[in-house]
DNA sequence: GCATGTAGTTAATGCAGTTAACCTACAGTC
DNA sequence: GACTGTAGGTTAACTGCATTAACTACATGC
């Protein structure tokens, strides 16, 4: 019997992959080991845990996560920026649902060297830099960061769950959403609203 | 030996109450027949299975919601009625963590006839109502009401995931968040912004 | 008082995660 | 090219939890 190769690594990427198609929540060591053509205890050779696999997908896919919206924003700035850097959140929660939640089940750290530390952080970095282009009050920003983040991460989960059933389209309601928060940016720049 | 004298209020309740202190996650049988002084089984007779208990929660839980939400937003118009309705949706799912996970978790109706369809029109009537005060564009309500319910879901479940990290008032960055979507939904009022 | 149904019990089943014991394919050494 | 040690895999066994089966006793209708 030969071996299979299996490492840490190609198991995340085994278990990201199934996420994707059965849901996080139906994530089980038997189908992941089944995708890999071997028996259920091989994994453990490689990861730790359940819990310890899910938040190896969890990192992977945080990462991802962080590039995507990265390249997206990279090179443009302001109202743009915000546009392509929210489609491409929701493109990506899109194309993997199961990955996103993963990160999200995750998002507590575990330890001061949980390496999802730095793969958030760079999400964070990421929209913060957008938002700068605003040049918003200072005092403002961290609230700014915090509603564009409700608004992106609420938008995308509840589109994943199926949560918006009137059939008026989904994308209109996307880009209705992102101009709406892109006019307001830009009406707090102008105007001198009284700092928080 | 006594009768408990369970029913399948009496199960739901003590699962919710539970839930609210462990988490959705941790939802077990065995936890929330031993919090009712009975054996695991005893539970069957009640609710056929763990996931009929869950949605049973979630039933529950989403009939509290949007009782909150009601009440909240009863006698105010506008800007009023948005933060006070805000605010209690913030307030139930702060008190009340486990059962909104619950609520969220089954918000997909299993047939036509789920208890959960009306609870849900019932939260969704809420925020409409409220909208109304804003006199938007007919075609613009629909994405106003997605909007309203991706931050406040966002907000919600990412304060209670503890998502919030640096320091700085989750408080304040809700009401900034508030007043920056009142400003913009007056502002579509005032302003003839183009129809979606 | 007695029959009957139902709430609860104990005992048994099944499945998924995990661990233990073992076995062998491969890498490096002589 | 045989020798050996280790790491990746296997099968078998254990555990915890949801669920079901079989049984018992309380409580009500006659």
């Amino acid at each position: 019997m030969p071996r299979a190769g299996l490492t840490a690594l190609s198991v995340t990427e085994a278990g990201a992959a199934l996420v994707d198609e059965v849901g996080f929540q139906n994530l089980s060591m038997g189908l992941v080991a089944e995708r890999l053509g071997v028996k259920t205890p091989a994994l453990y050779k490689h990861v730790t845990s359940q819990a310890d696999l899910a938040h190896r997908i969890a990192v992977l896919a945080m990462g991802e996560f962080a590039d995507a919206i990265r390249d997206a924003i990279q090179g443009r700035a302001g109202s743009d920026a915000l546009a392509a850097g929210a489609q491409a959140m929701r493109a990506y929660v899109r194309e993997h649902p199961g990955r996103y939640a993963a990160g999200d089940a995750a998002s507590r750290p575990t330890g001061p060297d949980d390496p999802i530390i730095p793969a958030v952080e760079r999400v964070i970095a990421s929209w913060a830099a957008m938002l700068r282009g605003y040049h918003l009050d200072p005092g403002q920003e961290i609230h700014a960061l915090r509603m564009l983040r409700s608004v992106l991460h609420g938008f995308s989960t509840l589109e994943a769950a199926g949560g918006f059933q009137i059939d008026a389209s989904v994308d209109d309601s996307f880009t209705w959403m992102i101009d709406f928060l892109d006019r307001g940016l830009r009406d707090i720049t102008t105007s001198s609203a009284p700092a928080s």
